[in-house]
RNA sequence: GGCUCAUUCGUCUAUCGGUUAGGACGCAAGAUUUUCAUUCUUGAAAGAGGGGUUCGAUUCCCCUAUGGGCUACCA
């Protein structure tokens, strides 16, 4: 048995998914579903000029992506459709007409012109109630003669409007910072503000989660309830998301949508875990939440007030915990299209799997991991000095060569005969273990850290290549190029 | 400019008047390890500033500073 608890996401279908609407998305989803209540997805597709090809498409793959499953919308029907907006125009319109009817609202005639004559000196403007002021006759005559117009809310001039937010708490607002805004626009569909209003009420939502640029809006949608004699929704204003201190995300910088860091290789149970924790704090030391463990553990109480900057740094952690749990299999459909760009000669793919998987923090660290197998000409012989191994360069000029023996004569080329070979190796050399490897893995790497060891990474070599790799860094040694 | 919201380690955050201000990521050092990595231990690292209130303020109030948002026939 559903509860009462109903809550939306209402996107308009602009594009991609920004990762602020996600975590909005996210928050009703597990606010509903933690209170047992609903979530529905609706369209709001007021603006006719933004509108974007497929869009709605896009919004539905994304949500089944991140395992937000919305019960009602436009793909699912529901008792309170149609879910688009541009689908209920006529639902607003009578509305509209009731507010104007009962003169909450009133129709407005005033050209761009004269709405661009009224700004001040500090460059705002604000609607003087011009034609609040019209005579019924002028109103008819001006209809009849088919003037464009839209229809204004009548906001008291005096008074305070307060609204009380989950998160915020209770805000007084002056009624004279408020304004006659726009209700129904010339081309005959809603506002975003109206249509919100409307919406909200006529699909029973108790709760409205969306992000806190609205919070200046709030006191007007009060108004617009209580001249509907509508009740009150609950509020949930959430704070912004940002790249860094004074800049939210954004598309510039490919780092404002959900699909861009699917793109980067992130697993998107770690993309939802991490952006469940910003600005959310589950009151546990706990930080990796399984979307049910999210459903679980959310409470609006543990929102937080100030935004919150995307960390990306963090984000690779969790994905990395969420990485090394991957069934094996999945792991080696995930990394087969990397191998077979990155691989220049054939390779034990088991093995790099079984290597890489407890490594790589995103998939698409793959292609670093293996550099060494593409670049080893040149590399640095500074790395062959190592304060922590406690190797250098004359170390190495004096322990490579019998390894190369040692290599061209082993009889199995596997992990553990090349392991045997360099412990007895190291021990007629009289060296430590890490000093010898050190220096074997670095000669035929070329690379500081490698996925794995000297054994490892010889294997994965062969034995060719192997041979011909150390032959050329005891040559460079020998030159001191 | 007006209105409004916010402000604890670099970052995400805990603390709901009394704490050596806790945890996580990252960073540094050390230890373990079949070599890279992992793991483990330790360390550095914070209450924007100024006034109050109080026996006592990170916590409550005010001011300032800084940052965000709104100020559209966009959402």
């Amino acid at each position: 048995m559903k509860s009462s608890i109903r809550t939306r996401f209402a996107p308009s279908p602009t594009g991609l998914m920004h990762i602020g609407n996600l975590r909005t998305a996210l928050y009703a989803y597990l606010f509903a579903k933690k209170h047992e209540g609903s979530f529905i997805l609706r369209i709001e597709d007021t603006d006719q000029e933004r509108l974007v090809d497929n869009a709605v498409e896009l919004i539905y793959n994304t949500l089944q992506r991140a395992g937000l499953i919305h019960d009602e919308g436009p793909d699912k029907g529901g008792p309170y459709g149609p879910y688009i907006q541009s689908e209920r125009i006529a639902i607003y319109r009578e509305h509209a007409a009731s507010l104007v009817d009962k003169g909450h609202a009133y129709h407005c005639f005033c050209t761009k012109e004269r709405l661009d004559s009224l700004v001040d000196e500090s460059g705002n403007r604000r609607y003087d109630k011009h034609c609040l002021h019209l005579k019924q006759s002028e109103i008819n005559e001006k209809l009849a003669g088919g003037l464009p117009y839209v229809i204004r809310q009548n906001v008291p001039e005096e008074g305070t409007t307060s609204f009380t937010d989950l998160v915020f708490g209770t805000i007084p607002v002056e009624n004279k910072e408020l304004q006659d805004i726009v209700l129904l626009k010339s081309d005959g569909f809603p506002t975003y503000n109206f249509a919100n209003v409307v919406d909200d009420h006529l699909m029973a939502i108790s709760h409205v989660f969306r992000g806190m640029e609205y919070i200046s809006s709030t006191p007007v949608y009060n108004l617009l309830y209580e001249a509907f004699g509508w009740e009150i929704p609950q509020y949930v204003h959430l704070p912004h998301i940002m790249r860094d201190k004074q800049h939210k995300l954004s598309k510039r910088h490919g780092d404002a949508n959900f699909e861009d860091f699917l793109q980067k290789g992130f697993l998107p149970e770690a993309i939802l875990n991490y952006v469940a924790l910003l600005g959310w704090n589950p009151k546990t030391e706990v930080e990796k939440f399984g979307i049910s463990e999210l459903v679980e553990a959310f409470d609006i109480s543990g929102i937080s007030k100030s935004s919150a900057i995307f960390d990306e740094v963090k984000l690779r952690w969790l994905n990395s915990l969420y990485m090394k749990e991957l069934p094996a299999e999945t792991f080696a459909e995930m990394s087969a299209p990397y191998y077979d760009s990155a691989l220049t000669m054939p390779m034990d793919r088991a093995m790099l799997n079984a290597l890489l998987q407890p490594r790589v923090a995103v998939i698409s660290d793959i292609p670093d991991l293996l550099a060494f197998i593409n670049h080893f000409e040149g590399f640095d012989l500074d790395l062959f000095e190592n304060k922590a191994a406690k190797s250098t360069k004359e170390l190495a000029a004096s322990l490579l060569p019998q390894t190369l023996s040692c290599l061209k004569e082993i009889p199995e080329w596997n992990n553990d005969a090349l392991f045997a070979t360099f412990e007895k190796l190291t021990e007629q050399a009289g060296l430590k273990k890490k000093q010898a490897l050190w220096i074997i893995r670095i000669a035929v790497s070329g690379q500081m850290s490698t996925p794995g060891g000297a054994s490892e990474i010889c294997t994965l070599l062969g034995r060719d290549t192997a041979v011909k790799r150390l032959e050329s860094t005891i040559r460079r040694l020998a030159d001191g190029v």
